[in-house]
DNA sequence: CTTGCAAAG
DNA sequence: CTTTTCAAG
């Protein structure tokens, strides 16, 4: 039996479901979801804003009212679960969510942006260089394992439209670049890459002028997979069709038995 | 020839003009208007947010953006405008403007609102007891003169449509409608009640619930006329009819050559 | 340009 | 319930 795992920034989970989350969230087909940028704490949910009847949720808020916050959820058998990445700055701001599942162990990451200025350019790189050594461990186990979210990084050219213009903009810059080639030189794959390589679809679009209506995006949502789990990779898409939930749209990749 | 002066609370000139402000303005046959609750600074306005060409405008902005404002805009000619109560808080909080046309003098007064907590009650009161002394001064030099604007406060049970639940709430405390009441002794013609006794009009409702739907209104906006000016007064109207340009409405009042 | 927050009404 | 501001993305 395959199954199908999904990823997608919702930017404000309230923002989402006002944009049909619950409707698309139905027909999407995944039977482990991972959210980032839900913007709001678990004690201010309501029905819409969590896991349909029957499927199961762990969820990482930031301390800060209205920002960050990532969650897993599954309607697959969950053996367990836990939060954060062993940094304590980053786990006070909500970005890491785990399940581990009977086939697999997934992770909700919201790695951190620094488009706002030197200042969290600066901590984004912290947690960089934390999380290529926790990933490095997590490989180092051998098990099947899936790293998912916004990573905040186009990896390649041809995961953004316009390299040329952006080589000094945070999330593509060379140093970002290359921590992603040393990243995936661990053994991760990405899966919507190993899938499609020859593709050329974004997963995020500014919300500056028509980004979106002209396809201006960027690919820095991604699915990475460890070794033994890759190995059972079907497929991998990127659902950019409307209606949009967010700014992003979800990544998707379906694995075998 | 008589003329037509109106008030109006705004609140928020950006959200006004989005309301239909401008087209509002151009229909209502004012010759002067009175602003209050601009919420915006005068360094901030374009085109829409500020006077038709041929027109003069004076406006007092708040220190605190987003705040609080008024201005009076003429059609008819000024000789000489300026701002303030002479209340140093007051007037940095952006709550008087004035106007010396050739026919009379007309201030716009956005009278501090105590809803929002008992420092806020006091910081009214203050004002009030200076707008008292201030207005009998103006009626001692027996010029015509025309105090426009948001009160906050409905002077009798005809000008709130529930007073025996709202005896309680800033707006409708037995000593703000007895300053009220002492006010107009001084020689003061509350222009609409003037000119319709009987009415049950509203100038504000409350955003909440259904209250404009259900008109479950107050009337806090007022014109003030000394009594050179009142005795030219013509008739005095309230514009409760949609669109809505805010959670007030426009009083008009038309006066004699 | 958008989300959610906060203060204020 | 609504406006505007703010930080953040």
């Amino acid at each position: 039996m395959s199954w199908t795992l999904g990823t997608v920034n919702v930017n404000g989970m309230r923002a989402a479901v006002r944009n049909g989350f619950p409707a698309w969230r139905g027909r999407s087909g995944c039977d482990v979801l991972c959210l980032q940028e839900l913007r709001m704490q678990e004690d201010q949910m309501t029905g819409d804003h969590t896991e349909p009847r029957g499927w199961k949720r762990v969820q990482v808020d930031a301390e800060k009212k209205g920002y960050s916050g990532a969650s897993v959820w599954s309607r697959l058998p969950v053996v367990d679960q836990g939060t954060g990445i062993g940094l304590d700055w980053a786990d006070a701001e909500g970005r890491v969510a785990w399940m581990q599942l009977d086939r697999a162990r997934v992770y909700s990451v919201y790695l951190p942006s620094g488009s706002s200025g030197e200042a969290r350019q600066a901590m984004k790189e912290r947690f960089m260089a934390h999380f290529f050594d926790w990933s490095r461990d997590l490989l180092a186990t051998g098990a099947p394992i899936a790293i998912c979210g916004d990573l905040n990084i186009a990896h390649a050219e041809a995961d953004i439209h316009n390299p040329g213009a952006n080589k000094k903009n945070s999330g593509f810059l060379p140093h970002e670049r290359e921590w992603f080639s040393e990243l995936l030189g661990l053994g991760w794959t990405d899966c919507f890459r190993a899938a499609n390589p020859d593709a050329r679809e974004y997963s995020w679009w500014s919300n500056r002028g028509q980004a979106r209506a002209l396809d201006r995006g960027w690919r820095i949502d991604y699915i990475l997979a460890s070794p033994a789990l890759a190995a059972t990779l079907e497929s991998s898409s990127i659902v950019g069709r409307t209606p949009a939930l967010s700014d992003h749209c979800p990544v998707l990749a379906t694995f075998g038995a």
